[in-house]
DNA sequence: ATCCCGGGCT
DNA sequence: AGCCCGGGAT
């Protein structure tokens, strides 16, 4: 047992040393020379990644030498007024990270003496320096061991390595961040992360790599069972919407006002009643519903339930809503049925609404209603 | 026009 | 988890 487990070890060691020389190998043939590459000044190195977060280089460069130009050393950033800081950031987006960067000048003239912290630990204390950006300064300006995380080695380390984790999870963030410090090797850890990423970037493209040509072939996983376009993993995040429902539950006798949902829209072809849809739930107000003032001619008894909010959560909505009972005499079932069958409503009776699809939301009220 | 991508902060 | 932003792909 012992002895495979030692055996195993082995051979993960010398595959992840395959992999790391590879990547060394390949790097200084095809890197693309920039600015920032080639320099240890932690500061230099700080500027670019700021500069570089969520940016492609393309856009990214001019910036970059806008920058350095105009503040050569930590120093005339931190005393540089904010306004003229956030002006040549000017249309290169998040701009929190021109405030950031900013503040974090300040910090190191401040209370570093100009030094940026020499080590992962501590630079992760810096205003907009992340795991990421901390990784790329310890590693690249003080040859720490820490590997790098962004979206170029999840894709290389996913593709290769067979490793189909959700990279936007949190486990899945804690597996690519220990697979990747296992591979970083002692020495030239720099250049290792350098390589990985621009390998990301240049030839384990998002879409179309050419497998053809790449030298990491042979032990790929994904190229091996034809993951390519599958890995990396990422859970699309479904985002949630909140909506906020006014119900009217028109009464008339023994009729009910109703209708039946149309495309477009969640509960296609189940029936419900006739709805306001307000922005978010604190501004459900019958006196703002349209369909409230046009029930006025009827002569309704209102009863609008502020208290009781049903809750509906949908994978990909969450719903508020109000009912606002109208109870209208019998003498106006006329009248009334002519303006519903206008609005694309029609009465029924309670015993055919009964029989009727409807969204779990409204036969709960119903039931509450009993 | 709409979707997708991406580090860090809150 | 949701937001911040612009650019590129579709």
């Amino acid at each position: 047992m012992l002895n495979e487990m030692l055996i195993h070890k082995i051979s993960k060691d010398l595959n992840f040393s395959y992999f790391a020389n590879k990547l060394l190998q390949w790097y200084p043939q095809n890197k693309r020379n920039l600015p920032w590459r080639d320099t240890q000044n932690p500061y230099i190195i700080w500027l670019s990644e700021i500069i570089l977060q969520q940016t492609r280089v393309a856009q990214g460069l001019p910036y970059f030498e806008k920058f350095l130009k105009e503040y050569p050393s930590v120093q005339d950033l931190a005393q540089a007024p904010m306004d003229e800081v956030m002006r040549l950031w000017q249309g290169l987006g998040y701009y929190s990270r021109a405030r950031n960067l900013h503040q974090c000048a300040k910090e190191v003239t401040e209370n570093f003496e100009g030094y940026f912290p020499d080590n992962y630990k501590d630079l992760l204390q810096l205003k907009g320096v992340g795991s990421y950006t901390a990784a790329a300064i310890a590693s690249f300006a003080f040859k720490e061991r820490v590997a790098v995380l962004d979206g170029n080695v999840f894709r290389v380390l996913s593709r290769y390595f067979g490793l189909g984790t959700d990279i936007s999870s949190t486990q899945g963030k804690k597996e690519f961040e220990k697979l990747a410090n296992q591979i970083i090797p002692e020495n030239e850890p720099d250049q290792y992360n350098q390589a990985i990423m621009e390998f990301g970037a240049l030839q384990c493209s998002p879409k179309n790599p050419d497998c053809s040509i790449c030298p990491l072939q042979k032990g790929c996983f994904a190229h091996k069972h034809h993951l390519i376009d599958q890995l990396p993993y990422k859970a699309k995040k479904i985002k949630v919407t909140t909506r906020a429902f006014l119900y009217h539950h028109i009464t008339c006798g023994e009729h009910v006002i109703a209708r039946k949902r149309g495309p477009k829209d969640i509960w296609q072809g189940l029936f419900d009643f006739p709805l306001t849809e307000f922005s978010n739930p604190g501004e459900i107000n019958p006196e703002a519903s349209q369909l409230g003032h046009e029930l006025q001619s009827f002569n309704p008894t209102i009863r609008f339930d502020s208290e009781k909010t049903y809750k509906h959560i949908l994978t990909h909505q969450k719903i508020f809503s109000n009912f606002a009972s109208f109870q209208i005499p019998e003498e106006h079932f006329n009248a009334l049925e002519q303006w519903a069958r206008k609005n694309g409503y029609f009465p029924c009776t309670r015993k055919q609404l009964e029989d009727l699809g409807k969204p779990k939301l409204i036969v709960r009220y119903l039931n509450d209603k009993k």
